[in-house]
RNA sequence: AGUCUCGUAGCUCAGUUGGUUAGAGCGCUACACUGAUAAUGUAGAGGUCUCCAGUUCAAAUCUGGACGGGACUACCA
């Protein structure tokens, strides 16, 4: 006969290597999913790792949670297929090989090619996927492995190509300047989704400087208006008093005292020589105020926002005395000479700033250096007055343009100032090599101007400034010519679907995700790097015939096309050499650099140099994975595909790629790409830092796993927190998991396995239906089908912490601590018949059918579980949990009158434990009776069938009911405030009062008639019963406890026959211990001698019988005086006790 | 800077539509049990529900404000 496997501890981490050997030689994974053929599918995407790092610990939860649903829907009886994917495409893989080779990327080209480094990102692509199926394989992620796509297969970018294509067709792909962020680090623009990658907005402290632009008098420029007369009129005015004095130390000449500035803030003063304008806001006051340069000491007047004019100048010295004013002075004396709207100061022209050979008029274009206006403007910082730099800003450029101020573009892609910028010419604006000697340039400026008597304020700034995500280097905004996706035009139908998913948690699809959608901006595709999908667009010399391919088959056409039109020879060419045309083809730079295409009218055409940003591969991968529409069958494959039921990431990939599947999907198909997306939080330490290589405080998933279980953690990792909550990641999280959860689980089992193999249980008698089961099995199985259906809920809502918790709840408060423990005796006590029977029938079903419930969560227990029971009781046909159906919840089990007493007698027997612990009387002494006063009928029901229950559980002989009718009962009326509230409204709390202040007669009363008329302050109110909730609070002369409406008193007298029992029981648990420490076994009879002792000679001959069948002695012998035997204490008296095994 | 979100026991978290004694687990203390035994049970201590104001008969719960954490948006000179 096959036994249970018995065990000699909880050891999880072997357990799993064991369950894992199982499915790789089984193959289950394949099994669950072939098992499925025909059935309906439940379409999932992986959402594909980079393997060009490690993975981290919170690579597992969001994978835990794919996992488990996928394993839920296959167990429902869905077909789920997981494919696993790769991004190999991409700045960090550029980064790593760059790093490994010592090369920046100016060197590509120059000491490597570019077929070179692009082979070797090909290499490094996958540095790390071993450790990642690795991972994958032991946390149980199930997905596959074998057949992954890969965004740098040829296929996968022919699929990219077809979208491009597509959407260049629909008009949704085009060509435009524009200003965006762009980092010199990495030598690449950045999209907005990178941008808004978390981390990139750090606090920075940057020099920051008020420059003083000169306003140009009139005799220096044309055109001069009547308002700049004006302004210098008001200085020449104001300083006239002070003509030939000796203020600042020397003569003053009236004119140079009268020069007039514009103030204008810059945090990045390494702008200020591509300065081409300054922009007021048209409604903005503007003052002119005659003071002194702070750094020079001389006179000089500055026009800035009346509302700023707190931040430069201090109210005390308003108008004091200028003639008094020194280099040492403190106060700066200011004094407002004049008033002006932006708008009259538009068209107001100044001198540049900085001049060098590389920023002049001419280079410049346009019609730079003059004041215009623009709505942007506010008067929260600086001055009023922007600095309008058109190169390095998207408002500056926006307003630059409309002004025709020109542009000048003075640093260049690597971010260092061009070679005409006099002193600072190729240097650097920030450090971006990590240069050890690297000197701020800003700094250098602002000294420039301090001494130029250029500056008014120069002083450092803190401000959240946004870097690069990859480089960690500040980003700047840099004019580039960019290929969009006009994401723009679909914004409403984008807006209009996302309405249609289901977002987890809600508030991330509506807030976070329908913000940004409200504000989307299009999207730039465009990277200027070198391992990446190419975009396939081709552009005749002239610039004005575009030509985008969408196939490799189109491609080879236009090859020849171009050859016979051109006199080329491309496509032999390629075909013998490592292009392979049509066959094996690799569409990857330098390659597709290479070739050259016709126009329609003639020209050649050479392909626009971008590659497509990385988010593109990943978004397009629903129909990229199936190389789409390239296959035979392609729309049905489609069909089945396409969209998915369910996808899951960090919430990081909000603005990822969630946004990019999306974009696509409406861009498409008209469609969304998913139907309900979980976005699960960051992984945080258990501090609540984030965790960063660079805190040293990431937790390394292969050692966790190693050391608790993937189990333990996964089961952590999901009831601990909702998984969009972020989760503080504390290792004791885990052990305590394991010892309660899974610990719990395993000590139940193994108490199932010990008596089953015992008795020879192995479920081969029929199915006991439930109705012929004793109260506690129906109970049980009650309670365990409403889990399965609260389970079953939970999981369908994505809630699975709400199941993990609940299927928690159930194994250790009701299956261990109340099933298990309660029906012990059954297990091992009396004949192997129709009782025990139930208690193994019922046992296994609630082990059998929580390894079933739990199998999504934790994969590898409910395993081990599973077949640990089934291979002796084989009561499914199949050999993994994996390939089992998940449970249905029986309607019929479930009673809930039964799960309402059984409530009932847990609070009864936790009332009474509490009451003997009061008065210090252990369990074991028996005692009479407790009293239950029953309010109503249903309730004394109730009672009465968990009557035996509740004596057992805690020791007494009876319970007696008590009504008011015998008087007995002290009650208390609660209000009802729920009930009451509303009617009573401010009189509530008199007529609370009142109903508490009622005695036993009016509650009599009330509770006869169902109603009652109390006085409360003059007025009549009428009470109803159901008004108010009785409680039986006391019984006059006993010792009592409640809880809620319950209420217990227990008889502590211990009469002489009790003790009797009492001690008999000690004696039994004595003489048990003997047996277990002599190493008896359960089934050995034995002998037994004990010294007689007068008070305990009474409890031995009255309870003989039962002493004899607890210890299984066949008798008992008092001795009086014996020798020799173990000394035993009872109620502090010590006697001998002698036992000997029968043979 | 703005928006969102959170703030409950030493720790991790529950807390229904507002309803009068705010709960659990871990940890801690004490005890019990000893045929699940490196298991189990019971009890106890531990709270200004971040703070202030308001609405209400009644606020952990609703409103406003402050403070603190987190995320997001913007980058603004």
């Amino acid at each position: 006969m096959s036994k249970y496997k018995e065990f000699k501890g909880l050891n999880m981490p072997s357990i799993e290597e064991g369950v894992l050997d199982i499915w790789k030689k089984d193959k289950v994974f394949e099994q669950s999913v072939r098992n499925r053929d025909g059935r309906e599918p439940f379409v999932f995407y992986e959402g594909p790792p980079s393997a060009n790092g490690m993975p981290g610990i919170h690579h597992v939860i969001s994978r835990t949670l794919k996992d488990l649903v996928c394993r839920y829907k296959t167990m429902q009886g869905y077909q789920v297929r997981r494919k696993a994917g790769w991004d190999t495409h991409g700045l960090p893989v550029e980064l790593g090989v760059e790093k490994e080779l010592g090369i920046t990327k100016e060197d590509i080209g120059k000491k490597i090619t570019v077929e070179e480094y692009n082979r070797k990102c090909r290499e490094a692509v996958m540095r790390y996927k071993q450790q990642w199926e690795d991972i994958t394989e032991k946390m149980g992620y199930w997905v596959d492995m074998s057949d992954p796509y890969i965004t740098f297969d040829n296929k996968y970018i022919e699929t990219l190509w077809w979208a491009l294509k597509t959407l260049y067709n629909k008009d949704l792909l085009y060509k435009s300047v524009s200003i965006q962020p762009y980092s010199p680090a990495a030598g690449t623009g950045l999209s907005s989704h990178e941008l808004n990658q978390p981390g990139t907005y750090k606090d920075v402290k940057d020099t920051t400087v008020v420059a003083m632009f000169r306003v140009r008098a009139a005799s220096e420029s044309e055109g001069v208006n009547a308002k700049q007369e004006e302004i210098f009129a008001a200085a020449r005015g104001a300083w006239a008093p002070f003509v030939q004095s000796p203020i600042g130390g020397g003569m003053l000449a009236i004119e140079q005292a009268a020069q007039v500035h514009f103030m204008a803030w810059t945090t990045t003063p390494w702008t200020l020589p591509s300065n081409c304008g300054l922009t007021v806001g048209p409604n903005i006051d503007y003052v002119l105020v005659q003071t002194f340069n702070p750094y020079t000491h001389k006179p000089a007047n500055v026009i800035l926002a009346r509302a700023l004019l707190g931040k430069y100048f201090k109210p005390e010295a308003q108008e004091s005395d200028f003639a008094l004013y020194t280099a040492e002075s403190k106060l700066l004396p200011w004094k407002v000479i004049g008033e002006y709207k932006g708008s009259e100061l538009e068209g107001l022209r100044y001198e540049q700033l900085l001049s060098f050979d590389g920023n002049t008029r001419e280079i410049a274009g346009g019609d730079p250096w003059r004041v215009i206006t623009g709505d942007f403007v506010t008067t929260e910082d600086g001055t009023g007055i922007v600095h309008t730099a058109p190169a390095f800003g998207a408002d500056d450029y926006r307003v630059g343009k409309k002004h025709n101020i020109g542009i000048l573009t003075m640093v260049d892609k690597e971010g260092k100032f061009n070679d005409y910028t006099g002193e600072f010419s190729g240097r650097y604006v920030k450090d971006y090599k990590n240069d050890p000697g690297y000197k701020d340039v800003d700094v250098d400026i602002a000294v420039k101007l301090k001494l130029e008597g250029k500056a008014f304020k120069v002083e450092k700034y803190e401000h959240t400034y946004p870097h690069c995500w990859r480089t960690d280097k500040p980003v700047i905004y840099y004019p580039l010519d960019a290929w969009f996706i006009r994401t723009t035009a679909v914004k409403d139908r984008m807006i209009e679907l996302n309405k249609t998913i289901n977002w987890k948690p809600k508030a991330t699809g509506e807030g976070r995700f329908g913000n940004w959608l409200e504000n989307m901006v299009d999207w730039n595709l465009s990277r200027s790097r070198f391992w990446g999908t190419p975009l396939p667009v081709w552009v005749s010399d002239d610039g004005l015939e575009i030509k985008c391919i969408g196939s490799i088959a189109e491609l080879t056409d236009e090859i020849k096309k171009a050859d016979k039109a051109l006199g080329l020879n491309q496509y032999a060419d390629m075909k013998a050499g490592e292009f392979g045309l049509p066959d094996s083809v690799d569409l990857h730079k330098p390659y597709v650099d290479k070739i050259v295409l016709v126009s329609d009218s003639g020209k050649s055409m050479t392909r626009e140099p971008d590659l497509i940003d990385v988010w593109f591969d990943s978004g397009a991968m629903p129909y990229a994975q199936l190389h789409y529409p390239f296959e035979a069958h392609h729309e049905r494959t489609l069909k089945h595909n396409f969209p998915a039921d369910f996808i899951a990431e960090g919430v990081d990939q909000t603005r990822g790629w969630f946004y990019t599947l999306h974009a696509l999907g409406v861009m498409l198909f008209d469609n969304v790409a998913y139907k309900t997306v979980v976005s699960n939080g960051l992984v945080l330490d258990k501090n609540g830092n984030k965790m960063s290589k660079r805190l040293g405080n990431v937790v390394d998933p292969f050692s966790t796993i190693e050391q608790y279980s993937a189990d333990a953690s996964r089961w952590y990792l999901i009831t601990n927190a909702s998984p969009w909550d972020s989760l503080r990641f504390d290792i004791e999280g885990i052990k305590e998991v394991q010892r309660k959860y899974f610990g719990t689980l395993y000590n139940t089992y193994q108490f199932f396995a010990l008596y089953a193999n015992v008795d020879g249980f192995t479920f081969k008698e029929r199915y006991i239906p439930i109705d012929q089961r004793p109260e506690i099995d129906r109970w049980i199985l009650s309670v365990l089908n409403t889990l399965v259906k609260d389970v079953t809920n939970y999981m369908n809502d994505y809630e699975p912490t709400q199941a993990g918790r609940a299927m928690e709840y159930f194994l250790d408060e009701q299956l261990s601590n109340w099933y298990v423990r309660l029906c012990r005796r059954r297990f091992w006590k009396g004949e192997y018949e129709h009782d025990k029977i139930c208690a193994y029938q019922t046992l296994y079903e609630c082990l059998e059918t929580l390894s079933r419930l739990m199998a999504p969560i934790a994969p590898f227990f409910a395993d081990w579980l599973f077949q640990n029971l089934e291979c002796v009781a084989k009561r499914h046909e199949c050999t993994s949990v994996h390939l089992a159906d998940y449970p249905l919840a029986d309607a019929d089990a479930v009673d809930k009158d039964l799960e309402e007493r059984m409530q009932m007698a847990q609070d009864i027997s936790s009332l009474v434990l509490s009451l003997r612990k009061k008065v210090n009387i252990r369990v074991r002494q028996p005692l009479q009776k407790i009293l239950v006063p029953v309010l109503d009928k249903h309730m004394q029901d109730q009672v009465q069938q968990i009557e035996e229950l509740v004596k057992n559980e805690v020791n007494v002989k009876s319970i007696e009911y008590i009504t008011d009718d015998e008087g007995f009962i002290k009650k208390k009326l609660k209000p009802n405030f729920k009930s009451l509230g509303a009617r009573m409204g401010a009189r509530m709390k008199a007529v609370a009062a009142a109903i508490n202040g009622m005695n036993g007669q009016e509650i009599a009363m009330l509770e006869k008639e169902k109603n009652i008329a109390l006085s409360v302050d003059g007025e009549q109110v009428n009470i109803g019963i159901e008004d108010v909730e009785i409680i039986a609070e006391d019984i006059p002369g006993w010792s009592v406890a409640n809880k809620d409406n319950l209420t217990v008193a227990l008889d502590i007298t211990v009469t002489p026959e009790l003790q009797d029992e009492g001690n008999a029981r000690e004696l039994v648990n004595r003489i048990q211990k003997i047996r277990k420490e002599a190493g008896l076994e359960l089934t050995d009879r034995i002998a037994v001698e004990i010294e007689e002792y007068e008070p305990l000679k009474s409890a031995i001959i009255h309870f003989n019988d039962y002493i004899c069948a607890e210890i299984l002695a066949d008798n008992i012998k008092l001795i009086p005086n014996m020798n020799g035997g173990t000394e035993v204490e009872i109620n502090e008296a010590i006697i001998k006790v002698l036992i000997s095994k029968n043979s």
